[in-house]
DNA sequence: GATGAATGAGGATTCATTCAT
DNA sequence: TATGAATGAATCCTCATTCAT
């Protein structure tokens, strides 16, 4: 009894089924909590079926943070607009970031949430992938500003990112648009909360050298 | 019979024995993957102490974060220098925090990456604690600056914070210091990252133009 | 692999084989001290399979409950010979009673003597049952008696049976037949102990008012 | 701290205290239900003490019921009026009898649904009482009527003496007092439910020679 | 290709029981 | 006399994984 087009499905589209339940589930109840059996009942075929495409809950686990990884770093890749300066490389890419998990909400919770607490072999798979932009994004704040010592600040605007991805998922109801995102933390990032400030009297600020002068150190 | 000081401990020694190893054994296996046998085991008992005690693995869990959480937001709030300026402010508090999570890794990994991917109603107490913090923070940017919408920039921050933290505590041989963690961070949004470009030129930025249009529409 | 058509074994079938042992272990051990594995094992399978086909142990005991109850009452309405006189519906009823708790003492003995004493919820579900007799005994003897206060009665005749099948099954070597406890059950009701009695000699039992006359109050 | 004239109590109270705590537990939850640290709470002491006075969770089971097994047939030893005739003798052991249970539930409830369904060596222990009931009830049935094969009445008429007062003990709002049920049962039992039929029309009754038949064959 | 039937292993929780004081 | 501290041994239940069809 062919239920409504889903016996008889050739092996990529089977897969692809089994991939999308087992993110949905991974991301709902995390690794370790997410059971076989419901991973299998949400895609809607048998457990066999789950082992014998993908092998064990680990193999699916892996597959799940590959599939994710690569379709969030290919998000990214293609936002970017090559040969624009760093500034508006840096903002395409957020771009690309913020809409991607907001679209593919428990990929990153999978990502970003999931597989970082697992444990080992998991944690070294995404942070290859957060390496990678870390990477990404400090080799543009070195282009940008021609600076050597920028790891601190990559890591820093990577977290920002991500926390801000995090706020507009779980919080404000009119969700803020990839680009409000964007353009938050490029403001963030490249002015500084310093613009904010009230016109500072011509003066230098004295204050904040206490604390550059502690950061040429590091 | 242990060395020393071991048997017929009295109740709240042996219970701060037991959180210490819980919140050691969260911190590397997760919640799930953690067993009480283990716990138990790292606390020198046997399990049904930890039952008597603790009730079960829920409310010890539960324990874990509250004194962690408890412990994380007492060290900012001790470290924050009232009544300096909301700049010194979110220095010494950035300071602390910064201080405190290198000192108990453990305790920071249970609340940033265990208790919010287990689910309800864990995420909601460590949600509780980061709010809490959010919400200090945005205080001192509006105190600051006079602006009004600094949510997103809070939440920027903190998570910049965050991802520093967890950089600090993952990669380099010769350990940041907190300070020097603070630095980059106080710079970073506070001179922002414009600060690290080559002299302007005499004329205002074209590009950021784009992005702080649709910044102000948020 | 055991002998002949026990593995792979169709699910109905399964059921009712441990079910079987489920009823036969509680009636032997009773609800608390009864474990899931001896269960499993009387049964012949493992204890998963029991938890797959009957979720739980409170599950498996109402089912036990369930069967029992629902075997006996057929039991007896299928021995009742219906639109026969009262009394010798009631002789049909006893016998279908004590022949079917002869041939089934484990059923009897779960029913009886488990489910009552562990309490609620399992104790309500027998005790709907005994209801159900009690009044269908109350009917008859109403229906011949033409008395209207005859539930003491009926409750005295429903314990009198239960303690004859008790007996039955426990003591005698040539054991009695349904029969025979039908027999001295009616006999014991209906014509009463009055009847063995020497011949009154012509006078009526004095002593008996006593007793007859406090009866009258209840 | 002396709460209220608790300690330094001497044995006998104590253990009486422990008893008094054991049987209303054991009633309430059943043998494997009740817990020794429930039953340490309840009588007021901590468990060590049980365990110093009482030794083990069985034996303190037995001492329950060897208590409440004396307790209940001294009341119905000193009911029964000596010298009077076997029907009077009757009337008052079953008042005794009913007068007793409905005073001492728990203890009734220990020994006729507790201590019947764990099993040996308890088992045994209420089944000497119980038999020595029915050996004394049917002494009275066959001294005053002279018949030999008395044993499956007075089996009857014990089991209805039970179900009596587990009916009183449950159900009615105006409690049933023990000579209304005294009464009941010396009706049912002696004059039988015959005595309600309307008027035999001058006839023997044919029916019940059906079963009289069958029951001079067992 | 697809599944119903089946299980070994392990985890949370409780309990009767005993020391050390 | 009296108890807080401590545990070995079950018991219920779940899950990843594999056959036989």
């Amino acid at each position: 009894m062919p239920a409504a087009g889903s016996r008889r499905v050739p092996r990529a589209e089977r897969e692809r089924q089994m991939l999308d339940a087992a993110v949905a589930t991974f991301a709902r109840r995390g690794y370790r909590a997410a059971s076989m059996d419901e991973i299998a009942e949400a895609a809607g075929v048998s457990k066999p079926m789950v082992y014998l495409y993908l092998n064990s809950k680990d193999e699916l686990f892996t597959a799940c943070i590959r599939r994710e990884a690569d379709a969030l770093a290919a998000a990214v890749r293609d936002a970017v607009e090559e040969g624009a300066g760093p500034e508006r490389q840096l903002w395409s890419g957020l771009l690309g970031f913020f809409e991607h998990t907001a679209a593919h909400p428990d990929g990153w919770t999978v990502l970003y949430s999931q597989a970082r607490t697992v444990g080992e072999p998991f944690a070294a798979e995404v942070a290859v992938l957060r390496a990678e932009i870390v990477d990404f994004v400090a080799g543009l704040i070195a282009a940008a500003c021609g600076s050597q010592d920028v790891a601190g600040y990559a890591h820093a605007l990577v977290g920002a990112a991500e926390s801000l991805a995090g706020w507009a998922a779980s919080s404000p109801s009119p969700a803020l648009s990839g680009e409000d995102l964007a353009a938050t933390l490029m403001n963030f990032a490249w002015s500084g909360l310093a613009a904010l400030l009230p016109p500072p009297a011509g003066s230098p600020p004295g204050a904040p050298a206490a604390w550059r002068g502690l950061s040429s150190r590091g």
